[in-house]
DNA sequence: GTATTTGCAAACACTTTGCAAGCAT
DNA sequence: ATGCTTGCAAAGTGTTTGCAAATAC
């Protein structure tokens, strides 16, 4: 898998779950896994992709996120940063870097709020959808 | 309705669910405006609950948020402002103000990304869930 | 060999749709 | 009177659960 110090059985459901999300460079949800590992004639059962999706989420190897579609989306954990989804085409783009951490300390001081995680999602045009 | 200038019809769902609306200092779900309309003695199909808030969303009168429960919640639109949500007792609290706008000057500019909207939410401990 | 993982069927939670009946204007 | 609104039943998404069979180690 992912990360070696994990002990999770490596079956062939599992490892090209975790392929295909090391390969996403975007957000990507259940649909869209079933789909790659059917075009790897790997015709796991979607409780299958949810059960997986499920034990990465709760060892932190990958994030889950939300972007106002009903669903969640998955990726691979990695450095903090946010997102900038096209509503006209879906396009999305990272952002790196927690642009928030000055407000965070704000808020924690004037609200009293320990603050654990934030989401930060970013909603417009793209370059190419500008045009 | 909320805004006089909507000429919807004023029945007595949603009348009431305005009123609800109006009267919540957090964003509600569907179950939740469900309920009001219940001890209300207004026992509305929750179809009815979810075309009104369709049509409130869509007439810019309400706002539409998720908090990565796999629902949305729904609040009146008002000034701009973010959320603070207690992951221990699920109070929701309010932060004032667009704390991103600097940011999105700059993303408009690096990315050439067109910015519409955006959302912005912490999560963590509220200061009661803290002691 | 054994505990973990899988598939299947079913259920679940939330939301949407089609259509006929009912109501606000 | 008529077009908008409702309830009902049903279906559509996305996700989870129980259990027996299959499999990684």
């Amino acid at each position: 898998m992912v990360q070696a110090q994990l002990n999770f059985k490596k079956t062939p459901a599992r490892l090209a779950i975790s392929e295909f999300l090391t390969g996403a460079n975007t957000p990507v949800d259940a649909e869209q896994i079933i789909q790659y590992l059917r075009s790897q004639k790997l015709d796991t059962n979607k409780v299958t992709v949810y059960r997986t999706l499920d034990l990465l989420f709760k060892n932190q190897v990958i994030d889950r996120v939300e972007f106002g579609e009903g669903k969640y989306r998955y990726e691979l954990k990695k450095n903090h940063h946010h997102h900038l989804i096209c509503t006209n085409c879906g396009k999305v783009q990272d952002v790196e870097g927690n642009l928030v951490e000055n407000l965070e300390k704000k808020i924690q001081e004037d609200k009293s709020f320990m603050i654990q995680g934030h989401s930060l999602e970013f909603f417009g045009l793209c370059a190419n959808c500008q045009k």
